[in-house]
DNA sequence: AGCTCATGGCGAG
DNA sequence: TCGCCCTGAGCTG
């Protein structure tokens, strides 16, 4: 579910239904209770999301920093209240919209002083107006770590996960285990200005497409092609399928603990990509 | 009923 | 590098 795309959409979804009412909060699961009283009856008057971090203001009272983590999720109106729900909303101008949270990896009552510091750590996220990728790369050029680590290092870059790196990196026929150092600022520019539109993307439809038209499978002459995950993509998860470009049988490897997914034809080695600290 | 896996990330060793 | 946390879906029995 989660990458930065889910989270900017939940903030604006957020806003949209709670914005400027004020809010009944709770947490039937418990873990949230005691902020939650705190909460309870505040405005919430502003939301906010930097990578795949989500901020809620409640006037005069904190933020409610939710991270939701590989399980974590969030659904709005008619979803059962079930004992796994650590934080319910209801509000908005009628009192009739509701929001669930469930399984975050976070849910806590911060300050803004807290909330500056969670920014401070995150890298530039392509996500919101004005980030620097300049940041991102000069963290990015000064790295023997590969650069398909780095794309997941938040602190390098934030809201890039597992599906967005495999596709970015596919779509610029970039090898996973390039050294960051090896990789061109140009280059990362073009890879940069591309989450931005993907991503963007992503926050209008709710699903990470990153299948360029004239490669879909119809204009490939081959069958219509499901993902089980809603969107279309390359390389994710498409563990020993064809390439949609060039046919050879897609890779995976374990790399920090998450699967990587990879063309070995379209994303072929550099000399340098033997010698990443991390392969 | 129990296992595995998932678009994350943390802290211990 | 590993184990662990959170929840639920999709398998296997």
């Amino acid at each position: 579910m989660p990458e930065g795309h889910t989270i900017h959409r939940l903030a604006q979804e957020c806003l949209e239904r709670f914005a400027g009412w004020t809010t009944r909060v709770g947490s039937p699961q418990g873990k949230f209770a005691d902020s939650a009283a705190l909460l309870d009856g505040a405005v919430l008057d502003g939301v906010d999301a930097h990578g795949k971090h989500l901020f809620l203001g409640f006037e005069g009272r904190g933020w409610v920093h939710i991270h939701l983590g590989l399980i974590g999720k969030i659904a709005f109106d008619g979803d059962a209240v079930t004992d796994t729900v650590r934080l319910r909303l209801v509000g908005g101008r009628h009192g009739d919209q509701a929001m669930n949270l469930r399984g975050p990896a976070a849910c806590e009552l911060i300050t803004d002083g807290e909330k500056q510091a969670i920014h401070d750590r995150l890298g530039p996220d392509p996500l919101r107006a004005g980030d620097d990728p300049g940041r991102a790369y000069a963290r990015i050029s000064r790295s023997r770590i590969s650069v398909a680590a780095l794309l997941m290092d938040q602190k390098v870059l934030a809201g890039v996960g597992n599906v967005y790196r495999a596709e970015v990196l596919f779509r610029h026929g970039v090898d996973p285990f390039l050294p960051g150092r090896a990789l061109s600022r140009p280059l990362w520019d073009a890879m940069w200005a591309d989450l931005v539109v993907l991503m963007r993307e992503g926050v209008r439809t709710n699903r990470i497409d990153t299948v360029r038209p004239e490669h879909e499978p119809e204009a490939m002459g081959r069958p219509p092609r499901r993902d089980d995950h809603g969107g279309e993509v390359y390389v994710y998860r498409r563990t020993g399928q064809p390439c949609l470009i060039c046919g050879t049988e897609v890779r995976t490897r374990p790399l920090a603990n998450r699967n990587l997914f990879w063309c070995p034809t379209c994303q072929p080695p550099a000399p340098e990509s033997a010698l990443a600290a991390d392969r």
